[in-house]
DNA sequence: CCAGACGTTGTT
DNA sequence: GTCTGG
DNA sequence: CCAGACGTTGTT
DNA sequence: GTCTGG
């Protein structure tokens, strides 16, 4: 799964490499968690438009603003069909931006340490994310996101058996076009290649949550 | 029809 | 054990 | 994802 | 909002 990710570029960088437009400000984050506010890359009306949003979707129908369960992830296998994810994932597709990926091992019994994941050759991952905008009772409007998620692949997978969705430039206007058919979308959605994936063991200095700093990527074996 | 759920992961 | 907060 | 809380009353 | 279960 993708529980924790990090995105250590500057935000001008970010928009060099999206072309799009920003208007809020960004502080480079070597450990983005659920809940707090991370830049996400959508299809505006004047274009590409980079918006700071919530990770963890909530419903535009939620009541109070929470939800009952996690919405940090979306199956691929499953996204187009679920009530909960369906209309975000037909007209709210997004990129979410990252430098790279952390993953715990399932099993906690052997005490392997966490994993940062990086893409070979490139500052970027771009991973598939859909997105949603609720209005809370005084009107105020919060826009959040989740990240599609498939099989790992051989990489990733050693430790853990999922992975995000991420794919290469070319498929991203495709992605956040709102006027994309369903059906093309699919084929977006497979594991990044292995061959192109980097796997570094890191401390548990990641583990907190307060812990923001290059600290969270320093492999283990160097210090 | 209305009521209630709507999710992911890993572990047993 | 299970939920919430970050 | 992990870490940390998980409660009540009354007082400052 | 939209789908599923009863």
């Amino acid at each position: 799964m993708c529980g924790r990710y990090g995105l250590i570029k500057k935000i001008e960088e970010i928009q060099k490499r999206y072309r799009a437009q920003y208007s809020e400000a960004w502080e480079t984050n070597y450990n983005i968690c659920p809940t707090t506010l991370a830049p996400v890359i959508v299809e505006g009306e004047k274009g590409r438009e980079i918006r700071l949003m919530k990770w963890g979707l909530i419903p535009s129908w939620s009541e109070d603003g929470k939800t009952k369960f996690s919405t940090i992830n979306a199956r691929a296998e499953t996204v187009a069909k679920s009530g909960l994810y369906r209309g975000p994932f037909k007209k709210h597709r997004c990129i979410v931006p990252a430098s790279g990926f952390y993953e715990w091992a399932k099993d906690k019994k052997k005490g392997d340490p966490p994993m940062w994941f990086t893409p070979k050759g490139d500052d970027f991952f771009s991973f598939c994310g859909i997105w949603d905008s609720w209005k809370s009772p005084e009107g105020k409007e919060i826009e959040s996101f989740s990240i599609i998620t498939t099989d790992a692949n051989t990489v990733v997978g050693k430790i853990h058996d999922r992975m995000p969705c991420a794919i290469t430039d070319n498929m991203i206007a495709a992605w956040i076009s709102p006027t994309t058919p369903e059906g093309d979308l699919q084929s977006f959605l497979g594991p990044y290649p292995a061959s192109k994936t980097s796997a570094l063991p890191v401390s548990a200095y990641v583990n907190k949550v307060a812990n923001k700093g290059p600290e969270c990527i320093a492999s283990i074996n160097s210090t």
